[in-house]
DNA sequence: GGTTACTATAATAATAGTTCTCATTCTTAG
DNA sequence: CTAAGAATGAGAACTATTATTATAGTAACC
C-alpha cells in the first residue's frame, strides 16, 4: 500500500463523520498537495470493494464513505442533514419473519429530526406543534 | 394539463415496473416523437412534487419513478436486478419502538434473491449450497 | 377575430459526480 | 541497478440531471 493509499484509508477510518469523495480529497491534499481527485475515487472504490470501508450511497447527493464496518443502519436528520449511524437490534430477524424468503442484506435510512434540531424547534415554537408529522408530507421519502 | 403531460403521467401510472426518466422518454417518444428529455424531467419532478407519482432514488443508478403511491418498501433481487414493491406491516411501529425519537419516514430496500432466481439457482446447484449468505459479500447492490 | 399575457415546449448549454485514459512516476523483485 | 508492473496526476469523457432560452401553443380579454 502506497503512502497516498494509506492516507486515504486513514482519513476515512479516523473520521467520526461520513465523508464524501470531495471531502476526502481536500483532507488528503493537506498531506499530498498534488493528489488528484481521480486517485481518491479509485482508492475509495478499491477499499470499499475490499470491505475496508463502506460506501453509503445517498441518492440526493454525492456518495459518502465511512470506516464503521460493523453492520448498522443510518438516520438522516431532515433539518440539518447530518447522518448518523444507528443500530436497530433484531431488525433483520423482524424482516425475515415478515417476508418469508432469503434476505441477503438491506439498506435502511430513517429520516428523523435529531435531538438538537428537535430542541431548536421546540424553542422556536414554544413547544406547540413540533410533531414530526407535519414534515411527513414534505419529503416524499418512503414509509 | 397538456397532452404531453397526460402521456407522461399515464406512462408512469400504468407501468407495473419502476421507470427511469430515460425509459419514460423513449416510451413518450412513440406518441410524441419530438418530445425532449428536459420536458420529461420537468414533468416527472412536477408530478412527484404534487404527489401524483413517487420518485424512488436509487443511488448506484438513475432515479426511478413509480405510480404506486401507497406507502411501501422495495425489494431488489441481487441476481436479476428486478425491483418489486413490498409491504412490511408494522415496520414503522417496530422502528419507533427501537429508536425512541420521532421518525418522519424511512427508506428500506431489502436485497434478496427473488423466487425465480432462487429456483434457477437450485436447479443449477441441485439444491446444494444455494444459501443467500454466499452472495452477502459479493454485490451490495445490483441492477 | 386580433392582441396581449401566460405556459409549455424543444433544443441545447451547463453542472455535479464519477469514471476512464494515458503518459509519467513510483515500487519492488531479481 | 534495472526492468516489469502498479499507482499516479491531469484532464477528457461520461451519465444523470437541471437551467436557459427562444419559440410555439393556449387562454383571456376586448
Amino acid at each position: 500500500m502506497t503512502k497516498v493509499q494509506k492516507a486515504i484509508l486513514d482519513i476515512v477510518i479516523q473520521s467520526e463523520r461520513h465523508l464524501s469523495a470531495d471531502e476526502v480529497y481536500w483532507i488528503a491534499k493537506r498531506q499530498f498537495p498534488s493528489v488528484a481527485l481521480g486517485t481518491i475515487y479509485r482508492n475509495l472504490n478499491h477499499f470499499a470493494d475490499s470491505k475496508l470501508i463502506r460506501r453509503v450511497a445517498r441518492a440526493e447527493t454525492a456518495d459518502y464513505f465511512e470506516g464503521n464496518m460493523s453492520p448498522h443502519d443510518h438516520a438522516l436528520c431532515i433539518r440539518c442533514g447530518q447522518m448518523t449511524d444507528i443500530q436497530i437490534p433484531r431488525l433483520k430477524d423482524f424482516l425475515k419473519g415478515q417476508m418469508n424468503c432469503s434476505i441477503v442484506s438491506f439498506d435502511l435510512t430513517v429520516n428523523y429530526i435529531c435531538p438538537e434540531c428537535a430542541k431548536k424547534d421546540s424553542e422556536r415554537n414554544c413547544g406547540e406543534n413540533n410533531d414530526a408529522a407535519q414534515y411527513e408530507e414534505k419529503n416524499n421519502k418512503a414509509d
